[in-house]
RNA sequence: GGCGGCAUAGCCAAGUGGUAAGGCAGAGGACUGCAAAUCCUUUAUCCCCCGGUUCGAAUCCGGGUGCCGCCUCCA
């Protein structure tokens, strides 16, 4: 079984094999920490958080970095407005990505190399490149000679000559060549600043992912990602100067997210058209998010609206009704006993390898997903009605749950107690548990006095107030309908 | 202007040569005091349009239409 991925390098589907046998060497582009950060930012973060996690699932021994960009202009500018400096705004901002993303459920890279943290290596990538000609300093900054690198524009399929004569490349005075691209940013007064054989100053934006990626996984390495909007120019000069600089290959395998979109149009920091992540995540629960960006394939633009959330929402419920039934049979004192059989419990057995095989054709997460709905299907059809009479059965169902707990867990997806999904806080100025424990119970009595008429007014009242009641064999229960 | 991508049911979304996964929403049935959930059945004679290749195409080729992205910071 071998894992395809889509190469951006080439544009086509190819056998994924990584350079050592077993291992896997990725990194990833993060994000410049100058504020916080939309939902652009978490699908290409979960699209990677998946891909990690799903080749560690097949075995891989994977080392992952994701950088921080923590010194800018951008971020030079955020701080003049708040009157505060870099390293206040970066500092900020790194936590609110990992308060924002852990709620998301990422896994945290290996590394998470900041450029301040490298300038050394920065420094000397520079220097090197300027030593072998392929670099130039004009007062202060230093430019990358694109005309010395043959292959430039090989990423992203750009010609050349096109990129020069197009009117969009900011001709500027000081460059050999409109297409040269600034190494290293002589710093104005008051800018913060690091000493270089070139004067005080700063790292170019590309140059840093070169730096870190390499000191952290070698001159050559398996994967390199990133968002489509980064193929040109940030990957493209990336390669140009790596490889100028090693004479070897840099990144084996490029892969590229698409964008979310908001009515159509790409959602974005220079549109204005962003949610962030924050924002989302005060109406939504992280899983939602979550499921809606694996419910259509990584590289497939997406377009974000409430009624894709609603939807979202519909579908994890399905899947954590799951959770929920196995966790009734372990209450029970059930344990997993033989893997279901038959006929129809077919799409179940089948999933794991059906799932496999979605994931190895350049992780198809959403074809993946369609796998994991056959399975419940066939697995609700095994369900006990009341888990602590039907113990064999019990056992059988959660014999078959546990087929497809990795599965989701690959999707990072059922990973809280349903009643965590079900019952747990999330939007505020909801009916509370003790309220809605009485309405329950005098609607208990009132059933067993056969008062209908009242037993149904309470079930409305609850209804209207966003709580879902449930008569189960076992007693009734509640859920927050949202 | 250059380069690239996408167009599948009411909505979302897989499927890249063998006769349309899955989810949401809807309809009918079973179950329920009533519901909810779950299960069963059902919902695209057809995959933007027009040609072509083929025994056979949503899938390949040519042309057209529409939408989007990159070429400037951007996940």
């Amino acid at each position: 079984m071998t894992i395809s991925v889509f190469n951006t390098m080439g544009s086509r589907k190819e056998p994924f094999v990584p350079l050592s046998t077993g291992k896997v060497r990725m990194y990833v582009c993060g994000v410049t920490v100058y504020d916080l950060c939309h939902i652009g930012h978490a699908r290409a973060n979960v699209a990677f958080d998946i891909i990690v996690r799903y080749l560690r699932h097949t075995g891989y021994d994977v080392t992952y970095i994701r950088n921080f960009t923590d010194i800018d202009d951008k971020i030079l500018r955020r701080a003049a407005e708040e009157g505060s400096d870099y390293l206040a705004v970066s500092t900020k901002y790194i936590r609110a990505f990992h308060d924002d993303f852990d709620r998301l459920g990422l896994l945290r890279p290996d590394v998470e190399p900041k450029a301040t943290e490298h300038i050394p290596e920065i420094v000397a990538l520079i220097a090197h490149l300027v030593g072998e000609g392929k670099a130039y300093e004009v007062g202060g900054d230093v430019y990358y000679s694109v005309k010395g690198f043959p292959g430039y524009g090989k990423l992203s399929g750009k010609n050349v000559e096109d990129l020069r004569a197009g009117a969009r490349v900011d001709v500027d005075e000081r460059k050999n060549d409109p297409l040269d691209f600034a190494l290293w940013k002589a710093s104005k007064p008051g800018e913060p600043a690091w000493e270089s054989p070139w004067g005080p100053g700063r790292p170019g934006w590309h140059i840093e992912c070169s730096a870190m990626s390499m000191k952290h996984l070698g001159e050559t390495f398996d994967i390199h990602g990133g968002g489509k909007d980064l193929v040109f120019p940030h990957h493209e000069n990336e390669i140009a100067q790596s490889e100028a600089a090693t004479g070897k290959p840099f990144a084996r395998y490029w892969l590229h997210n698409g964008f979310v979109n908001v009515n159509n149009e790409k959602m974005s920091k220079s549109l204005g058209n962003f949610f962030t992540l924050r924002d989302v995540l005060a109406q939504v629960k992280p899983e939602v998010l979550r499921f809606f960006l694996a419910s259509s394939h990584y590289r497939s633009p997406i377009d974000y609206s409430d009624q894709s959330l609603t939807e979202a929402r519909a579908g994890l419920d399905r899947l954590y009704r799951v959770r929920e039934k196995a966790e009734a049979c372990r209450a029970a004192g059930a344990a997993p006993s033989q893997i279901p059989s038959g006929e129809d419990a077919a799409p179940l057995l089948s999933a794991p390898a059906r799932f496999g095989e979605a994931m190895d054709d350049d992780f198809n997460t959403a074809a993946a997903l369609g796998h994991l709905f056959d399975a419940i299907r066939a697995l609700n059809r095994l369900a006990p009605a009341e888990p602590s009479l039907e113990r064999e059965r019990a056992g059988i169902f959660l014999a078959g749950y546990e087929l497809l707990d990795p599965l989701f867990g690959v999707l990072g997806l059922l990973r809280a107690p349903s009643a965590e999904h079900f019952q747990g806080a999330g939007v505020a100025g909801r009916m509370g548990e003790g309220e809605i424990l009485a309405g329950i119970e005098a609607r208990r009595a009132a059933r067993a006095a056969k008062q209908y008429a009242e037993a149904d007014r309470i079930r409305k009242e609850l209804d209207a107030a966003g709580v879902l009641l449930e008569d189960g064999k076992g007693g009734t229960t509640w859920k927050y309908k949202e």
